[in-house]
DNA sequence: CCGCTTATTATGTCCGGACATATTGACGGC
DNA sequence: GCCGTCAATATGTCCGGACATAATAAGCGG
């Protein structure tokens, strides 16, 4: 049980959403009728319609009212489409050749992209991803950053190319993949990368950036993957939560 | 630039830190100094508080005070999207400004890129779509395809920037989506939609292709999304499934 | 100098009021 | 019945005040 006030009315708010006391598509009571409801000011009302709009729940248009519009947050557990076990077929159908391993220091521009501390050491894995053997070209380049303490991680990623490699890292240092955030941007190729690829230099490219995050939500691997266009889709599957 | 005091401040002090007057790790003035400096009220203050906190730019605590975290927000326009629910709160965050509206043919390039039959007849509604209105450019550009038979749809439309297309749809005909099929590709900007977004021909972009079906499947709507590199992010999370 | 206690400080919670803004509904006229 | 105008309504913005809470700094004693 929360201890604020707003908190509390929002947790009861979001129970009786979700016991269909409040249909989704109807209207919540207005904000002075929640106020002499719960007893709590309006501000205190707002603060908790506020968690509810941020939890995808609720939606407020002046003179309308706050309408509902999902009767449970968002699953983050449903997502039908990409899911860790998703990327692991994804990781054994795609095989990966490992082009290069070094120890990085994180300056500015490498900071900003994996959005961690300029001055971080990591072990970087640089790798081509094939995918259909009957295609002549890579699907992409995959730069993954992992600790830079878990050095002797190398032979194993060489050893293993259908393996992801943050399976080979829980099964050495014993850190589990509880949760993967995605962030999918368009971006160019460098020289370096297009080369490997066999593409033009400044082609435009699909970037995906995954930060694979332990039970505790500590950030343990990065990956950087580039696709250039043509070459590959990222699909996925949005389904409606409430009936 | 925006008309609240609130984000006025808000973007003023992200402006600030991003050009160093106030060093990643160091304290912003407390909130009763800003609220002397910019002549608001302190509640006000805390109002643009919360929206660079919302932005990862700066942490809050008590006694301590209000530290910056970064010096830029990640991409602005990160959009978390795991549900319909999720895209419903991106149409009311990013308005749209219908361009054009036209009947069209689906020749073998557009059958192509929608995954329709060619000779397919589709109302297509094309829109800029903006963030948020300090920036000066529009975050991306999308062509929806629906059934030519909703003619009467586009006015609809243009009366309800914040409204998705396919809420509209279902208000009007009674096709409620059940599910969308998301697909993300490379792209490049066609000379006239670069133009519209105020960048480069041929510049690098993120397509996202959405098929929205209803219960039974059928693919009612169609949108095709052009974003510029460096102007949006897609994001998600993934989950671990099972124990 | 170090450790402990207490006062001070900066953010967090919650109250109340007033006015602005967007939207809907009612009413009147044609 | 339809359209236009205006009033009413519900949320959004912004002001101010008071007290709670967490954390640091200051002061004091050994």
């Amino acid at each position: 049980m929360s201890g604020t006030r707003y908190a509390e009315i929002a947790d009861d708010l979001t129970q009786q959403i979700a016991a269909g006391r409040f249909a989704v598509g109807s209207l919540l009571p207005t904000e002075l009728e929640l106020s002499a409801r719960y007893g709590a000011s309006r501000h205190t009302v707002r603060s908790a319609l506020d968690a509810l709009q941020g939890l995808g729940l609720v939606s407020r248009r002046k003179k309308v009212g706050t309408r509902v519009e999902a009767a449970r947050p968002p699953d983050r557990f449903r997502q039908s489409l990409t899911s860790v076990e998703d990327l692991v077929q994804f990781g054994e159908a795609h095989r990966r050749d490992v082009q290069d391993i070094a120890e990085v220091v994180a300056d500015r521009a490498l900071a900003d992209e994996l959005g961690c501390e300029v001055g971080r050491r990591w072990l970087r894995i640089s790798s081509l991803r094939w995918g259909d053997a009957a295609k002549p070209d890579p699907v992409g380049w995959t730069d993954v950053y992992v600790d830079a303490s878990y050095a002797d991680l190398g032979e194993a990623v060489r050893a293993s190319p259908g393996v992801l490699i943050s399976h080979l890292v829980e099964e050495r240092y014993g850190r589990r993949v509880a949760e993967i955030q995605q962030d999918v941007q368009a971006a160019t190729l460098p020289e370096a990368v297009a080369r490997a690829l066999g593409a033009e230099p400044g082609a435009p490219a699909l970037r995906i950036i995954r930060r694979y995050a332990d039970a505790a939500r500590a950030v343990f691997e990065i990956s950087s993957t580039l696709h250039p266009a043509g070459r590959f889709t990222l699909s996925s599957r949005l389904k409606r939560q409430a009936g």
